[in-house]
DNA sequence: CGATTCCCCTGATAGC
DNA sequence: TGCTATCAGGGGAATC
């Protein structure tokens, strides 16, 4: 599930490959998760991709008239499946087979929007359980919370934000409105970093407690971006091939699996509607 | 305000 | 074999 990682990764390979390039065209074959109206993108030059949390946001400008002032923005969010796939030109054959797609070529089945660029470049958006979507605005869409690779997440931050609830731990750390970028996975395993338990009080947390958090949030995404995000079922880069931070799971996903410092068997409970992964030993209330 | 529940969607899996 | 029920999960909406 594309989490602060996984959207940085992508972040970060497709500006490369599409900074520049003039909308020629969209074909949305998902109506629902396409909001706007595609002609007003059209002809439109993005110049820049910038993210807040978990959502990429694509800066565009009228190509011809240069009107510097005048941007309009497309803002992706992939949710649990979505894929943002770059070809150079259609008929493009990836290296590897596409998770979901059952082949080395898009679209697929799953490929809901395609934006096609007046080189004749293309993006696919793939998205098994069309929980994703695209929205165009006038300012970028993006969630209340600090994003955690911004300068403004700073210990204060969390210790304030922390202190401000007694709801669950692992539940604050996942309301975007809150602190931006934490999914399930890094969440997890910034929690088993510093040894706290997913159900404790935030407010209960000591003050080493508060600093060995902030430590573990920002060692787990800097992990996850070493490993270009964390391919455990649909995730990819644009490229199409795969991150590597599945390898380097702490907790997540490891229900019953001995933990990687005492070998007591990772437990798994629900609450919030999430599961979440922890050690009975190493994680006490 | 917070906490809970439902919903969106589809492939995988379990049970009959 | 093949049908049906259940589940995962980000986030928004509705409810209490």
């Amino acid at each position: 599930m594309p989490e602060l990682p996984e959207v940085e990764t992508i972040r970060r390979y497709l500006i490369k490959d599409i900074r520049d390039k003039t909308i020629k065209n969209i074909d949305i074959k998902v109506a629902k998760q396409f909001t706007g109206r595609k002609e007003d993108v059209i002809g439109k030059k993005i110049i820049d991709i910038q993210r807040k949390g978990k959502i990429l946001t694509f800066k565009l400008v009228n190509s011809l008239t240069r009107e510097l002032n005048n941007f309009l923005y497309l803002n992706i969010h992939l949710k649990l499946t979505g894929q943002l796939v770059f070809a150079k030109k259609i008929n493009h054959k990836y290296k590897t087979a596409i998770p979901h797609a059952n082949s080395n070529n898009l679209p697929a089945k799953t490929t809901h929007i395609i934006i096609y660029f007046t080189d004749n470049s293309v993006l696919y958006f793939n998205d098994l359980r069309k929980f994703g979507w695209m929205k165009i605005t006038n300012k970028p869409e993006q969630p209340k919370g600090i994003d955690i690779l911004s300068s403004d997440f700073t210990l204060k931050y969390l210790t304030d934000l922390t202190s401000s609830t007694s709801k669950p731990i692992k539940l604050l750390l996942l309301d975007q409105d809150k602190l931006a970028g934490l999914g399930n996975i890094y969440d997890n395993d910034a929690l088993f970093l510093a040894k706290i338990n997913p159900l404790k009080k935030s407010n209960s947390l000591s003050k080493n407690e508060q600093k060995k958090l902030f430590n573990s949030i920002k060692a787990v995404i800097e992990t996850g971006l070493k490993f270009n995000g964390a391919s455990d079922e649909s995730y990819i880069l644009p490229n199409a091939q795969s991150g590597k931070y599945q390898k380097h799971f702490q907790v997540y996903g490891r229900e019953k699996l001995p933990c990687l410092v005492c070998k007591t068997p990772i437990k798994r409970i629900k609450h919030g509607g999430r599961s979440s992964f922890y050690c009975p030993n190493c994680q006490k209330i």
